[in-house]
RNA sequence: GGGGACGUAGCUCAGUCGGUAGAGCAGGAGAUUUUUAAUCUUCUGGUCGUGGGUUCGAGUCCCGCCGUCCUCACCA
């Protein structure tokens, strides 16, 4: 049926072009957008705008559409005898808009601003221009895209049908816009550091690897911008900052993305303190811009960015919400009896005490933390980059801010001595070494860099997606990336769905893998060979207790289906299983040739299953030839 | 990875107790001299995610698989 929407307006788009219009063209000069036509006085005359139709009216004498861009919407009028001097052409250039204009397609319209009978500021045009064709289906036109997984997959069907979703990224856009503005005029510079890395440093987490061809090395994503912004300290920047595109490869939920942005800043000659007071300016001073206000509403709770945000010690939060004072168990073993006695179940009860204090915020305190709240005071060992407090060398002078259960904030005092630095960056290679894939590593080039000399230094991190979905009552932090990253529909996981063209000359070929057993099957079209989706190709769970013989009795009575239903020939390949079993099966295609289709099965080994048939299709259509001869 | 929920027309959704798959929007044809979710006539559109099982009969009950979300775990 999507078939039949793009036959018709395919054939519209055809129409057009044999009155005379161009399917696609260059430019269209523009007086307003619609949000600035839709300011103007109503007896402006000679506007020019354009955009998108989201609604179409025919009354048969007069045609109403509404036009619809980013930013604003407005209603045109297209009446019979007021589209050119000439009534005949003014006729013929109604119809074909009332005939061939659809939901979705772009037009440009020229007119004057009248007020409709019912008092809607609309244009009437004097005359309309095609600008470009919608051959797809439109969603719902006043519901729009309901569906989550549509609107990620597809965010312009969710960003032309959704105005709240609209509303989220202008506010993203908006946001970050002010933050720039704002640190700006602090006097910070903006600079860009290098996303592919030997190194994934800067923070504790697992990065994407990927391998340089030219260089012949693997390379990592970068996972934090922070020891290059700071190596630029080093340089002799006192301020600068970054909007980094930071990659992290563990688990995704609502509140943790694979590929996010998050800005960070660096300052010399602060401390963390000092960065607190000006955290709380600049994000007041940036939501007040981009918001309008400083009071949101988020999951039915009312969050207040005024008035001072509390400065709360970990030691403080935990021994409100679990009870537990952590500086009374000055070791790990002292401190784990303490939680085991609360009857706090931890999942890692046998690390060390740090994280300890780190899994018990996490599972007692920090769910409760709704309003903007500093946490400072963490512990030593899970800040490797972070400098030590003074008062307490089992500190580091660290703070979070952490918003509605989110950390979306964390900043400390720099660790500035690269003696220091070096023997907890070996710790960490040690945690690493023992299996620990999110410590550090030890990172040389790095250590160079602070051995040349570094001032006291605060730094600064925020997760945008995180605050942007805060303030926008956003659920999950895909709702405010334009294109999150999502498993693609089709091959991937599971049977292809591509279906056979009706007609089409095609092969039945399964392909055995071992585990788990599956049959794939392929069309063959000429050189091409694409998959093809016939239903469940694997085998069910009767087959399988059967073992062996009755997976392969599943699979060959699988593709004897096929065949019969005029897919085509059968044509088995065994994967990871004894050769025997292969050859028992290939006479269905005439039993020659095994060793080359082996070879060739090998040599396709690590490509996409795709690849595998493709590399195939040259066999197979030798193989038939032969067949036939 | 554990647990829970969901998947029906292009979109938004109904579908009762297991008994002939529905509506609105969108789309085709027609009508319509200012409409506002235009209206009216008429027509089209379905592998009920997928495969199996139970049953005389499955969108509905059971199982496997695929996909998505939520949750727990993981995670600066």
């Amino acid at each position: 049926m999507a078939q039949d929407y793009r036959q018709v307006r395919l054939g519209k788009l055809e129409d057009l072009v044999a009155a005379g219009v161009h399917p696609h063209p260059e430019r269209y000069e523009r007086t307003h957008t619609l949000a600035e036509a839709a300011a103007l006085d109503e007896t402006v005359r000679g506007v020019r705008v354009a955009g998108r139709v989201i609604a179409k009216r025919d009354m048969g004498k007069n045609v109403f559409v509404k036009l619809q861009d980013f930013d604003g919407a407005l209603q045109v009028m297209l009446a019979r005898d007021a589209l050119a001097e000439d009534p005949e052409e003014s006729a013929r250039q109604h119809k074909l808009f009332s005939k061939k204009v659809d939901l979705w397609d772009f037009v440009g319209v020229e007119g004057d601003m009248f007020r409709t009978r019912t008092g809607e500021l609309t244009v009437r045009a004097r005359g309309w221009s095609f600008l470009g064709k919608c051959l797809q289906p439109p969603p719902e036109k006043r519901l729009g895209i309901h569906d989550t997984e549509l609107a990620w997959r597809q965010r312009y069907l969710d960003l032309v049908t959704n105005p709240q979703s609209r509303e989220r990224f202008r506010l993203r856009t908006a946001l970050v816009r002010a933050i720039r503005a704002a640190l700006d005029r602090e006097g910070f510079q903006e600079v860009e550091t290098p996303v592919l890395c030997n190194k994934a440093s800067g923070a504790l987490a697992r990065p994407f690897v990927s391998h340089h061809n030219a260089l012949d090395m693997p390379v990592v994503l970068r996972i934090a911008p922070e020891t290059y912004l700071k190596r630029l300290i080093v340089a002799g920047y006192d301020r600068v900052y970054e909007f980094a595109r930071c990659f992290r490869n563990e688990g995704m939920d609502p509140s943790h993305l694979q590929d996010f942005t998050m800005l960070e800043y660096y300052v010399a000659y602060w401390n963390y303190e000092d960065n607190m007071r000006f955290t709380e300016r600049l994000l007041r001073e940036v939501i007040q811009e981009a918001l309008g206000t400083l009071r949101i509403e988020r999951g039915g709770r009312t969050i207040d960015f005024s008035g001072e945000w509390p400065r709360r010690s970990l030691r403080e939060v935990i021994e409100e919400h679990a009870g537990i004072d952590i500086d009374a168990h000055p070791d790990a073993d002292s401190l784990r009896a303490a939680i085991v006695a609360r009857g706090v179940e931890l999942e890692n009860p046998g690390a060390g005490r740090g994280s300890l204090i780190d899994q018990l915020y996490k599972k007692t305190a920090r769910g409760q933390l709704i309003q903007p709240t500093f946490i400072i005071r963490h512990p030593r060992d899970l800040s490797p980059l972070a400098r030590a407090s003074d008062d307490d060398p089992r500190t580091v002078d660290r703070f979070q801010l952490v918003v509605d259960t989110w950390e979306v904030v964390n900043a400390y005092s720099e660790l500035v001595d690269p003696i220091d630095q070096r023997e907890r960056l070996v710790e960490q290679a040690g945690l690493k070494a023992a299996g620990d894939d999110e410590a550090m590593e030890l990172d040389e080039d790095y250590l160079l860099a602070m051995e040349h000399g570094m001032p006291p230094i605060s730094g600064w991190g925020m997760g945008i997606d995180r605050i942007v979905a805060l303030l926008s009552d956003a659920p999950n932090l895909r709702d405010v990336v334009w294109f999150p990253l999502m498993k693609p529909l089709g091959n991937i996981g599971g049977a292809p769905r591509t279906v056979l063209w009706a007609g089409e000359e095609a092969l039945a070929l399964g392909l055995y893998l071992a585990d788990p057993p599956w049959l794939e099957v392929y069309a063959l079209d000429g050189e091409r060979v694409r998959h093809v989706s016939r239903g469940q190709q694997q085998p069910n769970k009767k087959a399988r207790k059967k073992g062996e013989e009755g997976v392969l009795a599943f699979l060959r009575e699988r593709a004897r289906a096929l065949a019969n239903e005029g897919i085509g020939r059968e044509l088995f390949v065994g994967e990871g299983r004894p050769l025997a079993a292969l050859h028992e099966l290939l006479p269905a295609v005439g039993g020659v040739g095994l060793a080359d289709l082996l070879a060739r099965l090998s040599e396709s080994k690590f490509l996409a299953v795709e690849n595998q048939a493709r590399a195939l299709a040259r066999y197979v259509a030798a193989l038939r030839s032969e067949v036939e001869a």
